[in-house]
DNA sequence: GTGAAAGCGCTAACAG
DNA sequence: CTGTTAGCGCTTTCAC
């Protein structure tokens, strides 16, 4: 069902049709459309199934942005906040985004990126793809990546920079007394992560060590398991840094299991600042980001991308930074 | 930067570029492109901002389905559980998603509405909006309405069924003892809910009153601030049930600050079965829909109805079921 | 106010 | 194996 069938069917020419189905009022200036007929073609409109191609309608008039947000998992909570986070920003500027979600999956994300950059405007993402094959599949189009560093200039990047924030997290530790800290940290792929060195750091300083490190899945469950391990095999451990949030309420079920306290037997501090951590008991002491910051300044870069494709990105460092939220853990 | 630029750049045609961007690998039963041109036209299709229109594209091959998945509010818990459902069955099927959040506001779903239907195949999504004005947006593209009845044939619906769940939930509360049973209502459109009159319904027979309700807003704070005043009105309840597991967890915590313990004092029983009942605790006892299947059930409608737009609903009643989930808080 | 023409960028049929 | 021809369904000039 075509505008030109409706055309017929109402006895007019498409035009008509168009216009019928576009000036949402007869524009007085200049006088587009008789009310009846407007009316006359809309009826014949209603069918259903009878809905003007986006494509046609997009091919003439380039003006709805459409961006992909490509997460790890919905479900897992610092990626529902970020989806939310870029849905409004995105939506701020009247743009549609597609989400898909690589269920952490190599090949997820490969199939992901052999469909979007035909799909899209603009892709923001999270990406474990190595650099090449991301810019392969979104041949042509801006990319932005959340939390990694990029070489081609047709990306740009969001850092994410929790180096003060932990810092002050070993400081807040240190000065409750607590001499040795483990971290339980993300088992995936660049091992030891960013936030191990940060910690390594932050702890040199205090006299710390940063060796009782176990890695933990990246999720509830996975810090659930690794806890009793990292404890096990440094039971000097009175406090303990988590990659993340969710593997941080994790070892908060794991501490609770073992008949640990918290945080007076055991102080848990986590990352990424996400609600969550504020319904568990005890409410969670953690290096919070601003992740709707981190949605927006995506969102923001892609839109430069868009309309400046050809020059690189000119603030060098677009970054989140974490800050210390301490609350009931630690 | 169109095809045709690159056709020249590289001294072919139009044709030959095309070709060299879809066909992956020269296929050789009808040998398409010669491997040297192919890579010569990729390297001058190098460039950025060098993409095939996607809308040229869809207008002449009508694969990719893009559904549009609405959703009150991805950050509550039960939104991101459907949606997480519907991006995987979308997934299976190849299918593209485009998801709204309406921040459960009016406004922005009738934002909403004026935009999708232009943009997607199909609609699958929460509305609170009047059927007319949903019908109006979606003009000709199929809808499945969750959780919501519909009249017009070319929507489809999901309902939500959890008159047995609600059955089974009370007979156990009463088998435990519990002869006074509250209720936090969702204070919002339709109020008493239909889950108000399944509980009532599932009470009666037992001997057990249905007017100890308050409203609560469908988030954690809401629910915490509803079990004071419930308690306050009707002291003599010893056992709730929530509209929903966010507002059960904010029950969880309300009950914690007056100090009843749960579920000795008080117990509490939730309705979703979100994982998040699962973190609190003590852990959530909840009427559980399978959320997963919902979605998938959404996903196939929308098939359905993309299939045969003519054909009103068949399966009659096409629904998710609540089931008991016996957990530790009642 | 309405109709006719042209063309958006691409791919699917055929020629060569 | 590559180039030429014809639309996909719509909107935007321009005449009428």
């Amino acid at each position: 069902m075509t505008i030109h069938d409706v055309a017929r069917s109402a006895g007019v020419s498409r035009q008509t049709v168009s216009r019928a189905l576009n000036d949402k009022q007869a524009l007085n200036d200049k006088g587009e459309i008789q009310g009846a007929t407007k009316r006359r073609v809309l009826d014949a409109a209603r069918e259903p199934g009878c809905q003007p191609s986006r494509f046609a309608r997009g091919l003439v008039r380039q003006d709805t942005v459409t961006v992909g947000l490509v997460i790890p998992d919905l479900l897992n909570p610092f990626s529902t906040e970020v989806a939310a986070a870029a849905l409004g920003a995105a939506g701020l500027r009247g743009w549609h985004v597609v989400v898909h979600d690589t269920s952490d999956h190599p090949d997820k994300e490969r199939a992901t990126l052999r469909v979007i950059g035909s799909q899209v405007d603009a892709v923001i993402g999270y990406f474990s793809s190595p650099e090449e094959e991301i810019d392969r599949g979104t041949r042509g189009v801006p990319v932005v990546l959340v939390g990694r560093e990029h070489r081609s200039p047709r990306f740009s990047s969001i850092r994410v920079d929790g180096a003060d924030g932990i810092r002050a997290a070993v400081g807040h530790l240190v000065a409750r007394g607590h001499r040795r800290i483990g971290m339980l940290d993300h088992s995936g792929h660049p091992e030891p992560s960013d936030r191990h060195a940060w910690f390594a750091a932050a702890a040199a300083p205090h006299g710390v060590a940063a060796d009782a490190v176990a890695g933990a899945r990246q999720s509830v469950e996975g810090g659930e398991a690794a806890l009793p391990r990292l404890l096990a095999a440094h039971p000097d451990v009175t406090a303990v840094l988590a990659f993340d949030d969710v593997i941080a309420v994790g070892a908060l079920r794991a501490a609770r299991r073992l008949g640990r306290r918290v945080p007076d037997d055991l102080a848990v501090v986590g990352f990424d600042g996400l609600r969550l951590g504020d319904l568990v008991e005890p409410a969670l002491t953690t290096v919070a980001l601003g992740i709707g910051r981190l949605g927006a300044l995506a969102v923001d870069e892609a839109a430069r991308l868009l309309s400046a494709p050809e020059h690189p990105a000119p603030r060098a460092a677009l970054a989140v930074h974490g800050a210390l939220l301490p609350r009931a853990s630690a």
